[in-house]
DNA sequence: CCTGTCACG
DNA sequence: GACGTACGTGACAGGG
């Protein structure tokens, strides 16, 4: 053994970067027999295997060593509690795999080495020290940039994937400094990624201006008075503290308490019977017939241990039995209970399935558990099925035969449901989430098949159950009908007889496992994998948590209001029959038709395909400037929308036991991305009108609380100045201006200080107009003027904006090519109807024009959302509501700050890292003991 | 069950 | 040149 010295050359492999880059690089493989994901760890095998042969040469490394980065926990999170704050969790198939790339590394005979409560980083900046005092050389393999500071006096560093290698000139291409300098730069441009914060509005050409002509940070900081910009020279003196603190989190510790040393890193050669054994082990067979042959070993047979049914990871579409209910196996005891169970816990996964009384997850029993494990080997575990199933007088209450006691199930559930290494597949797995949680049962990991189809053909088909099944299976599903019956005499499925029930509640399982086997590979082969993961998967259990807390209704406004509305109803319904001359039903859109237009003869009458008169709002409100009739009717329409939809209907959504409201988030609901809310719909409580904006008074705070609401400022508008790159727009966004003043200045000529809130509610319109996909007949309906006037506004706009129109042109050319437009976070809205001739094709386009802006706010805020209970977690709060820009919380009184202030962080920089606006995003938040108060 | 209407972003 | 037209939702009432 030779003591590390001169001549001597260490290479240190950045391990954390290959294992990402091996993740996202290939699809979620899994291991054959069993399963297990495999992905990543196949791909950073072949990285090691690949990096070994490129470096077997004359200039062959001594000394190797791959470095990984250990717990989340540095001391740079002591430092700065928000360093990495908001990385994205890691996926949940890779947490499995990185116990595995250590092992692969061993099976390499490459020394693996990491160190609690330091970064892989410091632990090479470590050993790189240590290489270049005892006049060695040094390689990096990375392409990190947090490591270029490391960089000269015999250290380079190798960027593995572009074979390149980083030296000092390299370093200054980069960073325009020296690596000496280099954290000097970063302090300053900080780190969006790592959460750095850094000098505000300083990137790295002005942070290597700086340094350059300063020397150092710290003669630079010294002498910020000098600065000649203003606005820098407040930065730099305001921001003090922050840029220290930045340098602090971008140095390396080169001093890392090390319990080995250089000369432990030398290179061995592998064991071909340790790393053969690991890779047949992975059931890796091309590499580990590779490495064989290059050892000169015999190759471990790997046995074909595919098991019946299908791997979800293989292409094409897998061979399954037919589905046949007739197979299903009633689980009536813990013995029948038990294979499914085991199964489960060998295969790593199964598909879950809940009966229950009804369809309020939050107001229904459970009835019965469906489990399948592979195509066709599904059962179903009655619980709850009542012995008189025509609903006798007697015996309510009874359980029928053949089922297991409740909690007994459960107990033995409940292990399995809530095991990390099994993965629960269902279809709308809110929904059964939210049951069990009611049960005591946390279920998780889940996998959910609705979500799947969603991710990859929102546009082209639903993604209930039944349709999924016919399009995919071909199969038409028991229908729900032919147990439960329909209308009055509806059953609910408790008083379904139990060998009715197993067939229709395992089928359900069977059909789900079918179709994730189905689904599940295709996600990466249309590059939506990254959208399941992050902002579909992720979301189920915060909507969950949302939809189980509920929001507290105050019963006694929402009857008051009702009682108001009522007197008020009745009396413009007597004005409007005395106008009228005649008594009639004021709610029909008939009957008034043919009493405004008929009868009173009124102008403007017209009738729609159905042969009635139209009497809408816009109809009515015209006709209001010659007649008192329509006025009393708008009025009265008014309080009928609000009374019929708010006041009395909310109530009755009043939980019996929680006292409180519970929507249902449906996250599939939109084709956009957006969630939609239902039973109640809580996303359109009224709000414009004075009158109606009352109804969230009786949205309130429970005792010692208070109601707290945050909202994305224009997000719209601020994703569209990103996305067609329009310069004035987005340097109006980040100036603070007003937005739609300032586009009304352009427009129209006006300076700033003239503006008029005529011209600015113009433009205003045309502003909204745009995100919509605006027409010249849209725009002149919407502010009332002629259409020749309103395409002159549209014409001066893109003559102003000629970005916007580029944007929309390449929006609808895209459509048009693939039939489908993309998010800026790559979610898929299919736009087939693009393709459509007639009138068809203006809706069409419109909607592909405004689908990527609407998207991507959904976007924004589902990740803000996913990121949330985190943030808060801390926090006596609670997310209570979505209203598509808007969050609403329930914190306890005295910590409303701090409230604001962890959520407003999360939802400003809930697109990073993944997207960098070239806008900022605004949060404007309110506080107060009701909804009302808050907005 | 479909249509018209109207509440929200 | 005519055709219709702002984007995305859900709930309710009326009427067949």
């Amino acid at each position: 053994m030779t003591q590390f010295g001169k001549g001597c050359h260490l290479h240190l492999i950045d391990g954390s970067a290959f294992i990402f880059r091996a993740y996202h690089a290939l699809p979620p493989l899994t291991r054959k027999s069993d399963g297990l994901p495999i992905g990543a760890v196949s791909g950073f095998c072949n990285m090691l295997q690949k990096y070994v042969e490129d470096n077997a040469g004359p200039d062959a490394p001594t000394h190797v060593a791959v470095i990984f980065d250990k717990g989340s926990h540095t001391f740079r999170n002591d430092l700065y509690d928000l360093y990495k704050a908001n990385r994205e969790a890691m996926p949940e198939d890779l947490r499995p795999q990185i116990p595995l790339t250590r092992r692969a590394t061993e099976a390499f005979n490459i020394a693996c080495k990491e160190l609690e409560g330091y970064e892989a980083d410091d632990i090479i900046a470590t050993l790189a020290r240590q290489a270049r005092e005892a006049g060695g050389r040094v390689t990096i393999i990375s392409s990190d940039k947090d490591l270029m500071q490391l960089v000269g006096d015999g250290v380079e560093m190798l960027d593995a994937m572009k074979n390149r290698r980083i030296d000092r000139d390299g370093v200054f291409e980069k960073f325009g400094v020296f690596p000496d300098r280099v954290v000097d730069v970063q302090a300053l441009a900080g780190d969006s990624v790592d959460n750095v914060p850094g000098a505000p509005g300083i990137g790295i050409k002005t942070a290597a201006l700086l340094i350059n002509e300063y020397g150092s940070l710290e003669d630079l900081l010294d002498r910020a008075e000098e600065i000649k910009q203003p606005k820098r020279r407040q930065t730099l003196i305001e921001k003090r503290e922050q840029i220290e603190l930045s340098k602090r989190l971008v140095q390396l510790d080169e001093e890392t308490p090390l319990e080995f040393g250089l000369d432990d890193l030398e290179v061995r050669d592998p064991d071909p019977e340790v790393l053969l054994g690991f890779l047949a082990e992975m059931e890796f067979r091309s590499l580990t017939k590779r490495i064989a042959d290059q050892l000169d070993a015999e190759a471990p047979v790997i046995p074909d241990t595919t098991p019946e049914g299908a791997n979800p990871a293989e292409e094409g579409t897998p061979e399954m039995p037919a589905i046949e209910p007739d197979t299903y196996i009633w689980v009536k005891t813990a013995e029948d209970l038990a294979p499914f169970i085991d199964a489960a816990h060998q295969r790593g996964w199964v598909a879950v399935d809940t009966e229950t009384t009804g369809l309020n997850e939050m107001a229904c029993d459970l009835v019965g558990i469906s489990l399948c494990t592979e195509p066709g080997e599904a059962c179903y575990i009655p619980l709850a099925h009542r012995a008189d199933s025509d609903g006798g007088l007697f015996g309510d209450g009874d359980l029928a035969e053949g089922q297991m006691p409740m909690q007994a199930a459960l107990d033995l559930l409940k292990p399995l449901l809530e095991d990390p290494a099994v993965m629960k597949i269902g279809q709308n797995m809110k929904y059964d989430a939210k049951i069990f949680a009611r049960y005591g049962v946390r279920i998780a990991p889940i996998d959910d098949t609705m979500l799947m189809s969603y991710a990859m053909n929102a546009g082209l088909h639903g993604h209930g159950m039944d349709a999924l099944s016919e399009r995919y299976l071909s199969h038409t599903p028991i229908p729900i009908k032919e147990l439960l019956g329909s209308g009055k005499k509806m059953k609910t499925f408790d008083q379904v007889p139990i060998e009715d029930a197993v067939k229709y509640a395992a089928e359900d399982a069977d059909i789900t496992l079918r179709l994730w086997t189905l689904l599940k590979p295709q996600l990466h082969r249309n590059h939506v994998t990254r959208v399941y993961e992050t902002m579909e998967r992720p979301l189920v259990p915060v909507l969950a948590e949302m939809e189980m807390a509920g929001v507290q209704v105050d019963r006694d406004t929402l009857s008051r209001m009702s009682n108001a509305f009522s007197q008020k109803m009745a009396a413009l319904e007597a004005e409007i029959h005395e106008l009228a001359g005649e008594s009639f039903n004021v709610g029909s859109p008939k009957q008034l038709g043919e009493i405004l237009f008929d009868k009173m003869g009124l102008e403007g009458g017209k009738k729609g395909k159905t042969g009635a008169y139209a009497t809408g709002a816009d109809v009515l409100e015209d006709l209001a400037t010659e007649h008192e009739l329509p006025a009393r009717v708008l009025d009265w329409r008014q309080l009928s929308k609000l009374k019929s939809t708010y006041t009395d209907a909310l109530q009755e959504h009043i939980n019996k036991d929680t006292g409180r409201v519970h929507t249902s988030y449906v996250i599939s609901g939109a084709n956009t991305g957006r969630l939609s809310s239902t039973d109640p719909n809580l996303q359109n409580i009224p709000v414009r009108s004075e009158e109606g904006r009352r109804i969230r008074e009786a949205f309130v705070a429970p005792e010692g609380k208070t109601i707290v609401a945050l909202d994305y400022s224009q997000i719209e508008l601020r994703i569209l100045a990103h996305m067609a790159e329009i310069d004035a727009l987005k340097q109006a966004f980040r100036d603070g201006q007003d937005i739609h003043a300032m586009t009304a200045s352009e427009m129209f000529n006006v300076p700033m200080d003239e503006m008029t809130s005529e011209i600015r509610r113009q433009a205003k319109a045309i502003n909204f107009g745009v995100i919509y996909g605006i027409s010249g007949f849209g725009l002149a309906r919407n502010l009332r003027i002629p259409r020749s006037e309103a395409q002159g506004f549209i014409d001066r706009y893109f003559e102003r904006f000629p970005g916007i129109r580029t944007y929309m042109d390449d929006t609808v050319a895209f459509a048009k090519e693939h039939k489908r437009v993309e998010t800026l976070f790559g979610r898929v809205i299919h736009t087939p109807e693009i393709a459509a001739k007639g009138p068809r094709a203006g809706f069409a386009k419109r909607a592909a024009i405004n689908a990527p802006i609407q998207g991507t706010a959904a976007d924004i805020i589902r990740r803000a959302m996913i990121r949330m209970p985190d943030a808060i977690e801390k926090l006596p709060a609670t997310m209570l509501l979505q209203v598509h820009d808007e969050l609403i919380f329930e914190v306890e009184q005295g910590a409303e700050e701090a409230l604001i202030s962890a959520a407003r962080t999360v939802m400003e920089g809930a697109a990073e890292p993944v997207v960098k606006l070239d806008v900022p995003l605004v949060v404007d938040a309110g506080q107060g003991k009701s909804w009302a108060e808050a907005h």
